[in-house]
DNA sequence: TATTGTTATACTCTATAACTATA
DNA sequence: TATAGTTATAGAGTATAACAATA
Protein backbone atom coordinates (compact mmCIF):
# COMPACT_ATOMS: atom_id res chain seq x y z
CA UNK A 1 0.00 0.00 0.00
CA UNK A 2 1.87 2.92 -1.15
CA UNK A 3 0.36 6.35 -0.40
CA UNK A 4 -0.86 8.99 -2.03
CA UNK A 5 -2.91 12.38 -1.30
CA UNK A 6 -3.49 13.29 2.04
CA UNK A 7 -2.79 10.15 3.49
CA UNK A 8 0.98 10.66 1.82
CA UNK A 9 1.49 14.08 3.58
CA UNK A 10 0.39 12.80 6.84
CA UNK A 11 2.81 9.99 6.58
CA UNK A 12 5.53 12.60 5.09
CA UNK A 13 4.96 14.39 8.01
CA UNK A 14 4.69 11.66 10.86
CA UNK A 15 8.57 11.04 9.44
CA UNK A 16 9.55 14.55 9.91
CA UNK A 17 9.54 14.85 5.66
CA UNK A 18 8.94 17.93 3.33
CA UNK A 19 7.96 17.24 -0.25
CA UNK A 20 11.41 18.41 -1.00
CA UNK A 21 13.04 16.65 1.63
CA UNK A 22 11.58 13.07 0.31
CA UNK A 23 12.41 14.09 -3.42
CA UNK A 24 16.31 14.71 -2.07
CA UNK A 25 15.66 10.70 -0.25
CA UNK A 26 13.60 9.44 -3.34
CA UNK A 27 17.28 9.90 -5.55
CA UNK A 28 20.02 9.35 -3.15
CA UNK A 29 17.79 5.82 -2.70
CA UNK A 30 18.30 5.57 -6.64
CA UNK A 31 21.67 6.43 -7.24
CA UNK A 32 23.25 5.47 -3.85
CA UNK A 33 26.13 7.70 -2.07
CA UNK A 34 27.05 10.73 -3.86
CA UNK A 35 27.79 14.31 -3.73
CA UNK A 36 25.81 17.23 -3.00
CA UNK A 37 26.63 19.08 -6.27
CA UNK A 38 25.29 16.01 -8.05
CA UNK A 39 21.95 16.39 -5.74
CA UNK A 40 21.47 19.49 -7.39
CA UNK A 41 21.54 18.87 -10.40
CA UNK A 42 18.98 16.00 -10.50
CA UNK A 43 16.58 18.04 -8.65
CA UNK A 44 17.04 20.74 -10.09
CA UNK A 45 18.08 23.00 -7.46
CA UNK A 46 21.06 25.50 -6.41
CA UNK A 47 23.46 23.88 -3.98
CA UNK A 48 22.60 26.56 -1.53
CA UNK A 49 19.02 24.61 -1.44
CA UNK A 50 20.71 21.39 -1.24
CA UNK A 51 22.84 22.28 2.25
CA UNK A 52 19.85 22.82 3.70
CA UNK A 53 17.70 19.55 2.79
CA UNK A 54 20.52 17.82 4.09
CA UNK A 55 21.11 19.93 7.00
CA UNK A 56 17.10 18.63 7.76
CA UNK A 57 17.74 15.39 6.43
CA UNK A 58 20.99 14.96 8.94
CA UNK A 59 18.36 16.44 11.72
CA UNK A 60 16.52 13.82 11.17
CA UNK A 61 18.94 10.57 11.36
CA UNK A 62 17.89 9.81 8.05
CA UNK A 63 21.57 10.43 6.24
CA UNK A 64 24.90 11.58 6.80
CA UNK A 65 28.14 13.85 5.28
CA UNK A 66 30.85 11.38 5.00
CA UNK A 67 34.12 12.72 2.94
CA UNK A 68 34.48 11.81 -0.45
CA UNK A 69 37.43 9.47 -1.04
CA UNK A 70 39.33 11.63 -4.00
CA UNK A 71 38.46 14.68 -3.85
CA UNK A 72 38.34 16.56 -0.45
CA UNK A 73 36.05 19.68 -1.35
CA UNK A 74 33.24 17.32 -1.36
CA UNK A 75 30.52 15.36 0.64
CA UNK A 76 29.35 12.26 0.18
CA UNK A 77 25.81 11.63 1.01
CA UNK A 78 25.00 8.86 2.77
CA UNK A 79 21.93 7.01 3.98
CA UNK A 80 21.38 6.10 8.06
CA UNK A 81 20.27 2.93 8.44
CA UNK A 82 17.10 4.47 9.32
CA UNK A 83 17.25 6.57 5.50
CA UNK A 84 18.02 3.34 4.14
CA UNK A 85 15.14 1.40 5.11
CA UNK A 86 12.81 4.60 3.75
CA UNK A 87 14.12 4.29 0.52
CA UNK A 88 13.78 0.49 0.53
CA UNK A 89 10.52 1.65 1.78
CA UNK A 90 9.95 3.80 -1.20
CA UNK A 91 11.00 1.94 -3.76
CA UNK A 92 8.96 -1.13 -2.63
CA UNK A 93 6.00 1.55 -2.70
CA UNK A 94 6.98 2.32 -6.36
CA UNK A 95 6.85 -0.72 -7.33
CA UNK A 96 3.62 -1.88 -5.83
CA UNK A 97 2.06 1.36 -7.61
CA UNK A 98 3.19 0.46 -10.92
CA UNK A 99 1.40 -3.04 -10.73
CA UNK A 100 -1.36 -1.15 -9.37
CA UNK A 101 -1.48 1.16 -12.34
CA UNK A 102 -0.32 -0.76 -15.31
CA UNK A 103 -0.91 -5.04 -14.68
CA UNK A 104 -4.75 -4.72 -15.28
CA UNK A 105 -3.80 -3.58 -18.64
CA UNK A 106 -4.17 -6.46 -21.81
CA UNK A 107 -0.58 -6.75 -22.89
CA UNK A 108 -1.67 -5.24 -26.38
CA UNK A 109 -3.61 -2.30 -24.63
CA UNK A 110 -0.24 -1.51 -22.17
CA UNK A 111 2.30 -1.92 -25.51
CA UNK A 112 0.29 1.08 -27.37
CA UNK A 113 -0.28 3.03 -24.60
CA UNK A 114 3.64 2.97 -23.50
CA UNK A 115 4.92 3.63 -27.49
CA UNK A 116 1.77 6.55 -27.93
CA UNK A 117 3.64 7.97 -24.35
CA UNK A 118 7.47 7.66 -25.35
CA UNK A 119 6.40 9.76 -28.39
CA UNK A 120 4.24 12.21 -26.53
CA UNK A 121 7.19 12.87 -24.41
CA UNK A 122 9.92 13.05 -27.13
CA UNK A 123 7.82 15.87 -28.68
CA UNK A 124 7.25 17.71 -25.33
CA UNK A 125 11.36 17.26 -25.34
CA UNK A 126 11.82 18.42 -28.70
CA UNK A 127 9.69 21.07 -28.14
CA UNK A 128 11.09 22.57 -24.98
CA UNK A 129 14.93 22.12 -26.54
CA UNK A 130 13.56 24.18 -29.59
CA UNK A 131 12.18 26.82 -27.22
CA UNK A 132 15.84 26.89 -25.28
CA UNK A 133 17.57 27.53 -28.31
CA UNK B 1 4.97 28.86 -29.52
CA UNK B 2 3.48 27.69 -25.79
CA UNK B 3 6.67 28.44 -23.71
CA UNK B 4 8.30 25.31 -21.08
CA UNK B 5 11.17 24.56 -19.58
CA UNK B 6 14.16 28.19 -18.75
CA UNK B 7 11.98 30.01 -21.25
CA UNK B 8 8.80 29.45 -19.07
CA UNK B 9 10.90 31.20 -16.30
CA UNK B 10 11.99 33.31 -18.29
CA UNK B 11 8.52 34.84 -19.62
CA UNK B 12 6.78 34.72 -16.23
CA UNK B 13 9.93 36.43 -14.82
CA UNK B 14 9.36 39.38 -17.64
CA UNK B 15 5.87 39.47 -16.38
CA UNK B 16 6.24 39.40 -12.91
CA UNK B 17 4.45 35.89 -12.64
CA UNK B 18 5.77 33.34 -10.44
CA UNK B 19 4.56 29.43 -10.80
CA UNK B 20 1.71 29.89 -8.41
CA UNK B 21 0.66 32.89 -9.45
CA UNK B 22 0.41 31.52 -13.31
CA UNK B 23 -1.59 28.87 -11.65
CA UNK B 24 -4.12 31.23 -10.30
CA UNK B 25 -4.28 33.18 -13.44
CA UNK B 26 -5.24 30.14 -15.20
CA UNK B 27 -7.69 29.12 -12.86
CA UNK B 28 -9.13 31.98 -12.92
CA UNK B 29 -9.09 31.96 -17.01
CA UNK B 30 -10.83 28.21 -16.80
CA UNK B 31 -13.42 29.69 -14.51
CA UNK B 32 -14.23 33.18 -14.94
CA UNK B 33 -14.50 35.69 -11.92
CA UNK B 34 -14.84 33.67 -8.69
CA UNK B 35 -14.53 34.62 -5.15
CA UNK B 36 -11.33 33.34 -3.46
CA UNK B 37 -12.48 30.39 -1.86
CA UNK B 38 -13.47 28.78 -4.74
CA UNK B 39 -9.68 29.74 -6.09
CA UNK B 40 -8.72 28.02 -2.56
CA UNK B 41 -10.36 25.04 -2.94
CA UNK B 42 -9.33 24.24 -6.81
CA UNK B 43 -5.15 25.01 -6.02
CA UNK B 44 -5.67 22.86 -3.05
CA UNK B 45 -4.05 26.18 -0.90
CA UNK B 46 -5.68 27.56 2.30
CA UNK B 47 -7.46 30.94 1.64
CA UNK B 48 -4.49 32.64 3.46
CA UNK B 49 -2.50 31.81 0.26
CA UNK B 50 -5.36 33.24 -1.96
CA UNK B 51 -5.08 35.96 -0.30
CA UNK B 52 -1.51 37.08 -0.99
CA UNK B 53 -1.07 35.67 -4.56
CA UNK B 54 -4.33 37.80 -5.38
CA UNK B 55 -2.38 40.74 -3.70
CA UNK B 56 0.43 40.12 -5.70
CA UNK B 57 -1.37 40.19 -8.81
CA UNK B 58 -3.55 42.93 -8.24
CA UNK B 59 -0.06 45.26 -7.98
CA UNK B 60 0.78 43.26 -11.16
CA UNK B 61 -2.07 44.55 -12.37
CA UNK B 62 -3.51 41.42 -13.81
CA UNK B 63 -7.08 41.41 -11.66
CA UNK B 64 -8.91 42.87 -9.39
CA UNK B 65 -10.92 42.31 -6.45
CA UNK B 66 -14.65 43.28 -7.05
CA UNK B 67 -17.71 42.96 -4.85
CA UNK B 68 -19.58 39.84 -4.98
CA UNK B 69 -23.77 40.35 -5.93
CA UNK B 70 -25.56 38.70 -3.35
CA UNK B 71 -22.72 38.06 -0.69
CA UNK B 72 -21.83 40.70 0.54
CA UNK B 73 -18.75 38.40 2.55
CA UNK B 74 -17.02 37.38 -0.46
CA UNK B 75 -14.81 39.18 -3.40
CA UNK B 76 -14.88 38.85 -6.84
CA UNK B 77 -11.63 37.99 -8.65
CA UNK B 78 -11.60 39.11 -12.15
CA UNK B 79 -9.28 40.35 -15.10
CA UNK B 80 -8.30 43.18 -15.71
CA UNK B 81 -7.97 43.84 -19.38
CA UNK B 82 -4.46 42.77 -19.45
CA UNK B 83 -4.88 39.81 -16.97
CA UNK B 84 -7.86 38.63 -19.74
CA UNK B 85 -5.13 39.19 -22.63
CA UNK B 86 -2.59 37.18 -20.62
CA UNK B 87 -5.21 34.20 -19.76
CA UNK B 88 -6.40 34.27 -22.95
CA UNK B 89 -2.47 33.81 -24.59
CA UNK B 90 -2.16 31.21 -21.90
CA UNK B 91 -5.27 29.34 -23.36
CA UNK B 92 -4.13 29.74 -27.05
CA UNK B 93 -0.73 28.10 -26.23
CA UNK B 94 -2.75 25.03 -24.28
CA UNK B 95 -4.63 24.43 -27.60
CA UNK B 96 -1.27 24.15 -29.75
CA UNK B 97 0.87 22.86 -27.09
CA UNK B 98 -1.94 19.92 -27.29
CA UNK B 99 -1.82 19.65 -31.33
CA UNK B 100 1.61 19.83 -31.36
CA UNK B 101 1.78 16.36 -28.84
CA UNK B 102 -1.10 15.05 -30.32
CA UNK B 103 -1.94 15.89 -33.44
CA UNK B 104 0.99 13.71 -35.30
CA UNK B 105 -0.52 10.69 -33.89
CA UNK B 106 -2.36 8.36 -35.86
CA UNK B 107 -5.99 8.09 -35.17
CA UNK B 108 -5.54 4.21 -34.41
CA UNK B 109 -2.95 4.75 -31.61
CA UNK B 110 -4.05 7.95 -29.97
CA UNK B 111 -7.57 6.13 -29.37
CA UNK B 112 -5.72 3.51 -27.79
CA UNK B 113 -3.40 5.58 -26.06
CA UNK B 114 -6.61 8.13 -24.56
CA UNK B 115 -7.97 4.97 -23.81
CA UNK B 116 -5.10 3.44 -21.71
CA UNK B 117 -4.65 6.66 -19.61
CA UNK B 118 -8.00 6.87 -19.00
CA UNK B 119 -7.80 3.96 -17.18
CA UNK B 120 -4.69 4.84 -15.63
CA UNK B 121 -5.87 7.67 -14.41
CA UNK B 122 -9.34 6.18 -12.91
CA UNK B 123 -7.16 3.25 -10.92
CA UNK B 124 -4.78 6.31 -9.58
CA UNK B 125 -7.81 7.44 -8.36
CA UNK B 126 -9.25 4.67 -7.04
CA UNK B 127 -6.22 3.97 -5.21
CA UNK B 128 -5.84 6.80 -3.84
CA UNK B 129 -9.56 7.44 -2.36
CA UNK B 130 -9.12 3.66 -0.80
CA UNK B 131 -5.82 5.04 0.73
CA UNK B 132 -7.96 8.10 2.23
CA UNK B 133 -10.63 6.05 3.90
C1' DT C 1 -23.42 29.04 14.23
C1' DA C 2 -21.03 28.82 9.95
C1' DT C 3 -18.58 31.05 6.23
C1' DT C 4 -15.41 34.61 3.83
C1' DG C 5 -11.50 36.81 3.95
C1' DT C 6 -8.11 39.21 6.58
C1' DT C 7 -4.01 40.07 9.86
C1' DA C 8 -0.30 38.01 12.70
C1' DT C 9 3.24 34.78 13.02
C1' DA C 10 6.36 31.17 11.72
C1' DC C 11 8.47 27.73 8.82
C1' DT C 12 10.07 25.66 4.30
C1' DC C 13 12.12 26.31 0.05
C1' DT C 14 14.78 28.68 -3.07
C1' DA C 15 17.88 32.23 -5.28
C1' DT C 16 21.95 35.37 -5.48
C1' DA C 17 26.25 36.70 -3.82
C1' DA C 18 30.43 36.43 -1.13
C1' DC C 19 33.51 33.28 0.93
C1' DT C 20 36.71 29.08 2.18
C1' DA C 21 38.89 25.04 0.97
C1' DT C 22 40.40 22.23 -2.48
C1' DA C 23 41.44 20.79 -7.38
C1' DT D 1 41.31 29.37 -12.55
C1' DA D 2 37.57 26.36 -11.62
C1' DT D 3 34.78 23.57 -8.50
C1' DA D 4 32.32 21.97 -3.90
C1' DG D 5 30.07 23.51 -0.32
C1' DT D 6 29.04 26.98 3.18
C1' DT D 7 27.29 31.42 5.33
C1' DA D 8 24.54 35.67 4.73
C1' DT D 9 20.61 37.72 3.05
C1' DA D 10 16.20 38.11 0.88
C1' DG D 11 11.82 36.84 -1.17
C1' DA D 12 7.92 33.61 -2.34
C1' DG D 13 4.72 30.35 -0.69
C1' DT D 14 2.28 28.16 2.67
C1' DA D 15 0.17 26.75 7.28
C1' DT D 16 -2.11 27.69 11.73
C1' DA D 17 -4.59 30.62 14.62
C1' DA D 18 -7.21 34.62 15.94
C1' DC D 19 -10.28 37.96 14.21
C1' DA D 20 -14.14 40.95 11.76
C1' DA D 21 -17.90 41.08 8.81
C1' DT D 22 -21.62 38.77 6.99
C1' DA D 23 -24.77 34.79 6.17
Amino acid sequence: MFLLGDDADRALGELGLTPSRAALVWELGQRGPVPQHVLATALRVTPRAVTGLVDALVASDLVTRAPHPGDRRATLVTFTPRGAELAAGLERGRAELARTLFAPMPAEELDCFGRGLAGVIARLRAHIAAGAA
